[in-house]
DNA sequence: TATTGTTATACTCTATAACTATA
DNA sequence: TATAGTTATAGAGTATAACAATA
């Protein structure tokens, strides 16, 4: 190859890159499938759902998601107008707009999760042995922390 | 969580989904800081850098990367009007396209990827032990094949 | 003055459908 | 008739800039 890597790292890199993209690719089209929703919807739903009755500040909201507001606006807009999520004033901060998930988004999202949990568990769980999933689990932690 | 998940395979997922998430976001903002690049045309550039002469067929091409044939048209046009690569009448089959690589986009394609690969050095190989990388490189591959 | 959130706007990417040319 | 590839077109998603309201 002569690029400054190893066959034995181009392996883990080419494994990597490819599982990644296979396995972001079956989920977003099982969100679609499942609740049209896309990636980002889903994942202000997993938040909002983690933040319980407190909700989340939008400015906060985009921050976590990397997204920008406008952007952030706007998803949030598409699941307003399903009734799954509303915005209200902050109490503390006239400025500021607090999003929570309803009862029906509630229900909705773990439907949705569940669902999104058996593609993980066929593409990904199911294809490990306990101790790879270990080793994966702990690696893949670190990874993602190098990266935040 | 409610969700026929334990714990050790929630933590499993969420390292694997942040990762991943975390992963592609960096590789695409490289892409395009180091050469206003998408993913899919640095995948068009690499699939046609290993083909070499013979270039790729659109068709094949549109198959091998998962994505319509009029969307392959735009990306491949894009590319063309930077001169990295060609399209031209296949020999045998009048009605068929081959697209090659240009010895121009062939060296740009060459420094991109070193580049590319020092993104995934930094945030994953880097952080690995030989051993972790190892049941990486398995383990991922398998998952890989399943979603294929 | 600075910050929050929304909206107007523009741009990129992707796909479907219609079309031409060849098998 | 079927297949290869392109183009016209439309739609979704994202960001920047301008704006109104509040700190």
């Amino acid at each position: 190859m002569a690029t400054g890597i190893t066959p034995d790292e181009f392996r883990a890199y080419a494994a990597l890159i490819a599982s990644s993209t296979l396995l972001q690719r079956a989920v977003e089209q099982n969100l679609r499938e499942q609740a049209d929703l896309t990636q980002v919807q889903f994942e202000i739903l997993m938040n909002l759902a983690n933040a319980g009755g407190a909700g989340i500040r939008m400015a906060h909201l985009a921050d976590a998601l990397i997204v920008s507001r406008s952007g952030l606006s706007y998803q949030v807009a598409q699941l307003e107008s399903r009734g799954w999520i509303t915005r209200e004033r902050s109490a503390d901060d006239e400025r500021g707009i607090v999003a929570r998930i309803t009862p029906l988004g509630e229900r909705m999202r773990q439907r949705v999760f569940a669902g999104h949990v058996e593609v993980v568990r066929r593409s990904f769980l199911d294809v490990l042995e306990p101790a790879e999933r270990k080793t994966l689990a702990s690696a893949l932690e670190r990874v993602a922390d190098r990266l935040r």
